[in-house]
DNA sequence: AGCACA
């Protein structure tokens, strides 16, 4: 029964990889513990300022026998243990690790992030998530979207004391048993509302408009004459690539899907290690000739970066104006800076510019295979003006013959054929004319290095942490 | 100088 009559200071305690550090200086850093630990072995956790005094912590190492060999030492030392001078006094820890060093989720928010698992996106409404925790306080802002976790709803209160009431409301047991909801602070603190739709709400501000693409999700699903769920419509696709052998970047992606229309917004990620990329257009019919004309197609000849195409449920995607992943062509500087940089070429001379094709270009003419074959000598549509014709030349003996070319700085194998492999022979605007000839031409330097794209970047990354900066111990 | 806290 008692194992409380050993009192635990007693030089009886069983060795523990976790080590418990008192008589420590004020405010005693990590740094500090791990200069003094690390000599011993890998210390894979830490937790300081414990304690009435904030005097003590704790230090994980990895491996027993590391604790045990830091615990020895010092007790057959001359010189004790010291931090600033200070003489530290060090025994095994009574658990055998370090809990609680607060994971992200758990440091409070006034944003809950909640996760409901073994749902769909349409099966939970956006409107009982609100009654729900309306019990808590007022609901800012709500925005819904399916992760790997499940779906999730990040909910915003005024303030993180609300959020914690109604966060711990949820950890009481008959509610953990009875759902299966799992909530964890945010670290947003503000919500981006774009809309009013059924997958996010902006309760301050009921003047926002409702999406209008999102307004037939508020309804019922669609359902096909079958009885399944039918697939809604959307101006942003959502393309996986398959087989991708070769770097899919976003120009590789603008390149391609502009030959259908005015590219808006381009977003790639990783999705259980594929490669997803969502290509925003203005519209639907724009959107649905593309993935008409692509689905299946492979980027590169020998069935490398096969696409697979399908409606995303986004309708205006969020992303940053210009990086290696995404890109906003909506926003005329950036697209002015990303052309150029992309490009690598001076901006193409007056010359070339094609009035109908001018980057603020929003037209939807092309809305149809038919029409767009009927247009196919005024150019490229909403394609960037940018094509260098002198590249054209060599675009077709390129994916012939490229082993004919030794000053080209690129391997042969790895010479995008898109202008032929990704467009379908019958349907494609870009069967002829200057189209097809600008995606080679384009496409050629994307096997490379393209300038975006730092080649040092790797070891440069903040993943990588040069020796002796503060949390590399993790890695020892 | 003597064990963290959701």
């Amino acid at each position: 029964m008692s194992t409380s009559g050993t009192p635990q200071f007693r030089y009886t305690q069983t060795p523990s990889k976790v080590l418990h550090l008192r008589n420590l200086p004020w405010e005693c850093a990590e740094e500090e513990l791990i200069e003094l630990c690390k000599p011993f072995g890998k210390i894979v956790n830490t937790k300081c300022n414990v304690g009435a005094n904030r005097n003590q912590a704790f230090v994980e190492f990895s491996d027993l026998n590391q604790a045990i060999n830091m615990v020895s030492y010092y007790a057959s030392s001359s010189e004790p243990a010291q931090v600033r001078g200070k003489t530290v006094y060090i025994q095994y820890s009574n658990r055998h690790e370090i809990v609680n060093n607060k994971s992200p989720g758990d440091v409070p928010g006034n944003v809950l992030l909640v996760t409901i698992e073994g749902v769909e996106a349409g099966d939970v409404s956006i409107d009982v998530i609100h009654l729900v925790f309306s019990a808590f306080g007022f609901v800012h802002k709500i925005a819904t979207f399916e992760k790997a976790a499940g779906f999730q709803a990040l909910i915003q209160f005024s303030d993180a004391v609300t959020a914690s009431m109604a966060r711990n409301a949820y950890l009481l047991p008959e509610n953990v048993g009875s759902c299966n909801l799992r909530i964890s602070y945010s670290a947003h603190t503000d919500l981006n509302i774009k809309f009013q739709s059924h997958r996010s709400r902006d309760y301050t501000n009921p003047l926002l408009p409702v999406n209008p693409t999102a307004i037939e999700g508020i309804m019922q699903p669609t359902v096909g004459p079958d009885g399944k769920r039918k697939e809604l419509e959307s101006n942003v696709l959502l393309a996986s690539i398959e087989n991708m052998q070769y770097a899919v970047t976003v120009d590789v992606i603008h390149t391609v899907f502009s030959a259908f229309g005015t590219v808006q917004k381009i977003a790639i990620f990783e999705k259980n290690g594929q490669t997803q990329a969502l290509v925003q257009y203005p519209d639907l019919n724009t959107a649905a000739v593309a993935r008409e004309a692509l689905e299946g197609h492979c980027i590169y000849d020998g069935g490398y970066c096969k696409l697979h195409l399908s409606y995303s449920r986004h309708t205006d995607l969020n992303v940053k104006a210009y990086s290696d992943k995404s890109r906003d062509y909506t926003i005329p500087d950036a697209s002015l800076l990303a052309a150029q940089q992309v490009s690598g070429y001076p901006p193409p001379p007056g010359a070339w510019q094609n009035p109908q094709a001018a980057p603020m270009y929003h037209g939807n003419e092309y809305s149809g295979a038919a029409s767009v074959q009927a247009q196919a000598p005024p150019g490229p549509p909403g394609q960037s003006p940018s094509w260098d014709p002198a590249m054209q030349a060599g675009i077709s003996t390129f994916g012939s013959a490229p082993s004919t070319f030794p000053g080209q700085p690129y391997q042969a194998s790895s010479g995008p054929v898109y202008a032929s492999a990704a467009m379908p022979a019958g349907s494609s605007p870009l069967q002829s004319g200057p189209t097809s000839s600008g995606m080679g031409s384009r496409g050629m330097s994307q096997p490379g290095v393209p300038p975006n794209v730092r080649p040092g970047g790797g070891a440069s990354s903040p993943g990588v942490r040069p020796p002796g900066a503060s949390p590399s111990y993790y890695g020892q």
